[in-house]
DNA sequence: TGTACATCAGTGAACGCGCGTTCACTGATGTAC
DNA sequence: TGTACATCAGTGAACGCGCGTTCACTGATGTAC
């Protein structure tokens, strides 16, 4: 549906301006999921997705940097809801935390484009800094403490700090979607259960290498 | 210097026009290098880099797609030279494989731009298919023989097949200096360090978790 | 030895396109008097 | 109840820019006769 603009838009009612900000937000979305790439994502191509004219993006967005930005804000919300609807009811560490890079991993590779909106390179530098209270380190300190919890109950290696191999673990997890999204003609297990093998020897959980 | 042309440029004599292929594919290649992105690598920045007539390019190459193609291909033989002159004189399998590791990632930290294009999404297509006779695929299959012989030496984990263990490296690997490149402020341990840390696991070498 | 011609290495003007951004505007609807 | 005015939601023309691509060209140098 990137084609032109489908029916004739009306216009919003009085005191409801903000519906417009929804819709350019939708449409970017559309845009970069469809498009798989948000390098060239443009104001002017939003404008038209939305079937608007280009001046009406500014009535919400001063650049598209900022819809950038909340493209990713949103992005994040929806990554930690998917998680978190995936770990519901998991009491075991282990298991939690497989079902957590499972859930992140599912979330790349079906939302690429905004995906690599958040982890990759067309950041706005602002965004990109990953300060220590961006929503990402904040994920990943969810990840910290899971692993944290799979040590303490003997079921990941120790001879790491936990936030090392949380470390490692996210690269890891982060280069399989990368190249599956990437390279999608190489022959590469089901994710899940790459998802599953990379975890279990990195973390060391049982099932891993470690463990037989 | 990505200013501007530097000293006027002397035409090539007769007979040496392919010099100003040379030239074109240096210019390009600093371009990827200083931007970091191939992205917006265009025709006509080259020429400016170069500092010829934007029509000067087409004397050499139809499209930018052939000459990313170019750079692409000069990039494996760069990795593929530095792999090599790294593993020279290495027999310890597991020590060679660590090796192979670390110059792949020295590599794609000291060339983002040129790795992104070989490994990222800008690649066209025909060139991103990564066919079984592709260079990339190649190499890869050069680490696949390198983990069966580190598993045949006794040096590796056993649970999964060499194939396996190597596209998870691989995965693993690419994740790391992905991050690394587009998420410069996380704390990041030494690149060297973290990528023998993933190696061992994964690989399960001696010094890795399940050797301790 | 001279000269006409072919070839080679590259140029410069021009095109249409999509882009971001500006500016003044339009037209519907609510509100004050 | 009517009307003037303010506000709100959005438009349309125009700008300058960089881009890819076309076309006819220029000017040096080698080669055939």
């Amino acid at each position: 549906m990137t084609t032109a603009a489908k029916t004739a838009r009306k216009r919003n009612p009085r005191g409801r301006g903000d519906r417009l900000r929804e819709e350019i937000i939708e449409a970017a979305t559309r845009l970069v999921t469809e498009t798989g790439g948000a390098s060239q994502l443009s104001l002017r191509g939003v404008a038209r997705e939305v079937g608007i004219a280009a001046t009406s993006v500014y009535l919400h967005f001063p650049d598209i940097d900022q819809l950038k930005a909340v493209l990713v804000d949103r992005g994040f919300a929806e990554l930690n809801q998917a998680r978190a609807a995936a770990m519901k009811g998991i009491t075991d560490p282990a298991a939690a935390l497989l079902v957590r890079y499972r859930a992140y991993s599912q979330f790349a590779v079906e939302n690429p484009g905004i995906y690599r909106l958040m982890f990759g390179p067309y950041l706005p530098d602002a965004l990109a800094f990953d300060s220590a209270d961006s929503p990402g380190r904040q994920a990943f300190l969810g990840a910290v403490e899971y692993v944290k919890r799979c040590q303490e109950a003997g079921m990941a290696s120790t001879d790491a700090d936990p936030f090392r191999l949380a470390t490692l673990a996210w690269a890891a997890v982060h280069g399989t979607v990368c190249l599956r999204i990437d390279r999608p003609n190489f022959p590469w297990p089901p994710l899940d259960e790459m998802v599953d093998d990379m975890i279990q020897r990195i973390i060391g959980l049982p099932g891993g290498p470690a463990w037989r």
